[in-house]
DNA sequence: GTCTATAACGTGATAGAC
DNA sequence: GTCTATCACGTTATAGAC
């Protein structure tokens, strides 16, 4: 049995190469102002070969929107249907899973959201995101302790936006952020870092009932 | 003198046609995505007339771009430095102002932000956005309020990441949002008019010392 | 599997008649 | 100013040699 090789970027084969270099392209700049010879280029690989392994730039982009989609969602769907771990648990979980993948996968939110409002059917379609998220753990418990009287009287959806959007929306206007704060990557990252123990305490403190 | 004419779509000449049906297109397409047919398309005229007026399609874009950037900047500079108001009173004013701008053009938060990373510098360059928000009386209001100790002690950055973050998000997560929550275009109007009351109350709450 | 050369097509832009 | 016809170019995709 040969050994794996060290560096993983020398033994990677041509189609994997590519679909690496598509799937880094793709989620900078979207589907429409990439062109397959970037792919090609960034994989250092003839662009022949893109469509040998791949069939066309639409075949490519799906696999790679697929994959990412499924990325971005399997971490929700997870945390947000684990019945072992209280509501609070789950925002603190929620929080850390999404800002440690995008810090490490930054340009991931944006490229979601561009691409789905571009194509809104198409995915939704194969993937019945519809009532995951709104039959999940996660709010049955919010509705129970809404039941209570534990927290305040407000929509699922709305607290969904809410948690989402401290999360995210950071991640979404980073170019612009910066830009106005005159912030550096790595300053960046520890806000982001601290957000992860921040945004649970703010969720707490909007909920108050 | 000519009286004005009622309906505003007749009147108007070919160059107005042309750059509204830009607006349009640009926004929800973006750049890249959009083909100089679509916009003489939705704008009912020849293509022609788009180089005859316009010169190409970028020049075009940057017009829109700009106007897009001056409506979007507008109301938050002049919210933010308002010396009239209190700090509480702003927050409200700045819910109040950008939810309505996006219920009434909600392509456009979404544009602005895949734009600005396709783009990055052109943009600032040409607007000095940068020290304007941080410098704005807004903040100096915050770090007074935090120097009293009547509020937390949290960055700038990070309460207008909060802030612009519960404002915007929902628009530009709308498309997905509205799947997963099952809700239709005025039920989505009506929750995001619920929010302009809610966020004052919930930036206050998580503001709490 | 990988390459070169080129076909096929779409798109931005213009010439020139009206 | 507005139109038709067309050019010029870039990009995706493929044929065919190796």
């Amino acid at each position: 049995m040969p050994t794996k090789k060290v560096n993983p970027k020398k033994d990677k084969n041509a189609e994997t190469k590519i679909k690496d270099a598509a799937r880094s392209v793709f989620h900078k700049k979207g589907f429409a102002a990439t062109r397959t010879r970037d792919i090609a280029e960034e994989a250092g690989i003839n662009l022949a070969l893109l469509n040998y392994y791949f069939r066309s730039k639409e075949k490519l982009f799906q696999i790679i929107m697929k994959e990412t989609m499924m990325q971005f969602m399997h971490s929700m769907v997870s945390n947000f249907n684990d019945t072992e771990t209280t509501l609070n648990r789950k925002i603190e979980l929620i929080a850390d899973a999404y800002i440690d993948l995008m810090i490490a996968e930054p340009e991931i939110p944006l490229f979601i959201l561009s691409e789905i409002r571009a194509n809104i059917n198409d995915f939704f379609d194969s993937m019945p995101l519809g009532k995951v998220l709104l039959n999940s753990t996660l709010v049955k418990q919010y509705k129970e302790a809404q039941a209570q009287g534990v927290i305040a009287d407000l929509k699922p959806i709305q607290f969904i936006m809410n948690l989402m959007g401290l999360i995210v929306f950071p991640f979404v206007a980073a170019p612009m952020l910066k830009k106005i704060g005159d912030i550096e990557k790595e300053d960046y990252e520890k806000l982001m870092l601290q957000r992860k123990t921040l945004i649970p305490i703010w969720i707490e403190s909007i909920l108050q009932p």
